[in-house]
DNA sequence: GTAATATGAATGAAGG
DNA sequence: CCTTCATTCATATTAC
């Protein structure tokens, strides 16, 4: 009831889209959005939980002159220490990071030698062999195509709730601590530059034209999150 | 700073307003394009720097049998996995009975075309999807095939453990109860769920100068130097 | 409430 | 490439 009247925000939002993208501004899509939104959410979310949990942990620990930085220069994964009970292969968060941007760019990933290289690149942010690689990509492009024909082939394909589950349980909108995840966006901020050329399209990942490396895209090259 | 429920309701329907009605593309200024750039790089780098620590922590810690592999997963990659999770389909009491009836006969069930009948079928009756239909048997036979290696393989009525701990060998992981890690991983599903209708306009407009560090908050500024 | 279980779905891998 | 299996994840339900 809040956007009754829509019609006419939808009036206002176009100009303002056709305005700005004239003058200043970045169009994205929705789907862009969509994506960046998450991201968001989502480091939020591991930044929060992280922290809690170093926090808990720290109490035992004297960490005093401890560098943080480059102590720990493995990748992230589950392999290296008794965590490992795993049997099948995962991908780190890293490794399918890079693994889904490769993917996005849709070059031919299937050849042989380009396996043997992505998995080389892969290896630098933890174990994996080439028939990892091969089978994921294996698996992705099967399934993206599944899941394709399964929204396009019929009107009331896609699963729904249970029809009593629905608008029984509202509140999910849980209270969280998100002064803990404000305190390290504040925190961090040094981690920025300021290199405005940088477009967002490198944020989401779609990067064609690749510039002259500043900071900011080290960082994100870096950490091989986006780019 | 603290998201009020209804503000975050509020984002709600405003983004699902866009989303639905803005056909065109969202515009944002280069202010809030900068903002996000800073937002989801510290978050990258927050993200896995805290990653790091934590595994490197957990080195000195006995974690045994807790598999982390999830915790340090990109939600955001998981690319239809999670997201759709809150709306899992649940077979209907009738369903369940021909889908019981079907699978006694044994015949043919896996076959592509069968699975289209039955699904077709089936959605006379309640809500229903091929991919349902086809979990359902991928799930029945390997819950089936499971149970029966179990009973099997031990002559003597022992107290079994979770129905999905048998027939594996010793690296698996025997149910943690009560840990602090445990449930990590799962609060940053949650936490990304309930908070994955947030708007992006409340994620840009959320950063602002609130300097209220609380200790753990020193370490941020540690990597803010480092950076 | 907490722990155990049931179960839909996701996913790495194998077979064809 | 496709299908299928084995395992695992996440959550709803149930039992205590």
């Amino acid at each position: 009831m809040e956007w009754e009247n829509q019609e006419m925000q939808q009036a206002d939002e176009y100009l303002l889209y056709q305005t700005q993208n004239l003058v200043c501004g970045k169009v994205m899509t929705d789907e862009q959005v969509e994506q960046l939104r998450r991201q968001i959410v989502a480091y939020a979310a591991i930044s929060e939980q992280l922290a809690e949990l170093h926090k808990s942990i720290s109490v035992h620990h004297d960490f005093t002159g401890i560098r943080l930085g480059n102590l720990y220069r493995d990748p992230i994964s589950c392999v290296g220490h008794k965590i490992t009970a795993r049997q099948r292969w995962t991908p780190t968060a890293l490794q399918l990071q890079i693994l889904e941007n490769i993917y996005e760019q849709g070059t031919g990933t299937t050849g042989k030698q380009k396996i043997k290289e992505i998995a080389s690149e892969l290896a630098q942010h933890g174990q994996i062999s080439e028939t990892n690689a091969y089978n994921w990509f294996q698996n992705r492009r099967a399934r993206s195509k599944r899941k394709l024909q399964a929204s396009s082939g019929s009107g009331n394909g896609e699963p729904e709730a249970r029809s009593e589950d629905v608008g029984t349980k509202d509140q999910r909108t849980k209270p969280v601590s998100s002064d803990l995840v404000n305190n390290i966006a504040n925190g961090v901020e040094s981690f920025y530059f300021q290199n405005s050329d940088t477009g967002i399209d490198q944020l989401i990942g779609k990067v064609e034209s690749s510039r002259g490396y500043d900071s900011y895209t080290n960082l994100v090259e870096q950490y091989g999150l986006l780019g």
